[in-house]
DNA sequence: TCGTTTTCGGATGCGCTTATCTTATTCAAA
DNA sequence: TTTGAATAAGATAAGCGCATCCGAAAACGA
């Protein structure tokens, strides 16, 4: 359903939204927590930090914070920009110039389903999820 | 979210149920319309017959056709054949042992998008989609 | 100014899905 | 019985996302 880059941006996000927002958070802290690759993250971390999401900072105490506030970033924002393929508007069956008034046969019970998972990921904030991880002790790794 | 596997297989599913049941269809003719790989086809057609959704025959005349109505063939069955990983339970951040009672902070909004998907996958025939074929000129390739 | 810490960004290697190729097997019709 | 048509199955190559590595640039502290 999500690649492991948008899985671990995701996750990321979360952890930060979860942190407190006035100080840079260190990358190679968060992989450790996180239990990802730190390279790894650092790639998927610049990409956010490109499209605005994250802001940056170089040397000691350097590291990534939230550009904004938890509540309004969406995980859709950071599934936008982390997934390769359009995932909100991509055919089901992968038929090009598939829309609706040319539709391939799976098309009417598919774009409901798939209109209902992007209202869904637009909903949900970053800050909705980080407090069910402080009120509910749920898992990130 | 489905593999190209999955893709190629369903397509190949809804032609045959818009095809004539009582005959063998030839693969490669049938990559031809559909505008597959043959050889590739014939991987995926292959993993169908030993699933028990296909019956083949070698030989002059042969070919596969379906082993059950279409209307009993859901396209639920051939995504569980075809698709390796288990989209229909696995958790959307990729959490390992991610469950109801030890939930990832997204589960609660993943679970009845999940469950709607698949039961719309369990609801969805191939003589539905053939028939749509076949009425309105939807299109396969 | 120098050394340390940290992100940035390009280059490289790995692995799995995708795709192709080749040989074997089966069956029907001439 | 021979020949050709067709699937079966294993081996092999290509492509892409995943993951790693390394040097460069920036910022801070001493």
């Amino acid at each position: 359903m999500l690649s492991n880059t948008t899985v671990y941006g995701l996750r990321a996000m979360i952890h930060l939204a979860n942190s407190d927002q006035d100080q840079y958070i260190s990358i190679s802290k968060m992989s450790e927590e996180l239990k990802i690759s730190f390279h790894f993250l650092t790639k998927i971390l610049q990409k956010l930090t490109q499209n605005n999401l994250l802001v940056s900072y170089r040397g000691p105490k350097g590291g990534v914070r939230l550009s904004k506030k938890p509540e309004d970033i969406s995980i859709y924002e950071i599934v936008i920009i982390l997934e390769t393929r359009p995932m909100f508007t991509e055919c089901i069956l992968g038929i090009p110039g598939c829309e609706d008034d040319a539709p391939c046969p799976l098309h009417e019970e598919w774009r409901p389903l798939r209109l209902q998972i992007e209202r869904q990921f637009r909903a949900t904030s970053l800050a909705h999820l980080a407090e069910k991880l402080e009120i509910f002790g749920k898992r990130l790794a």
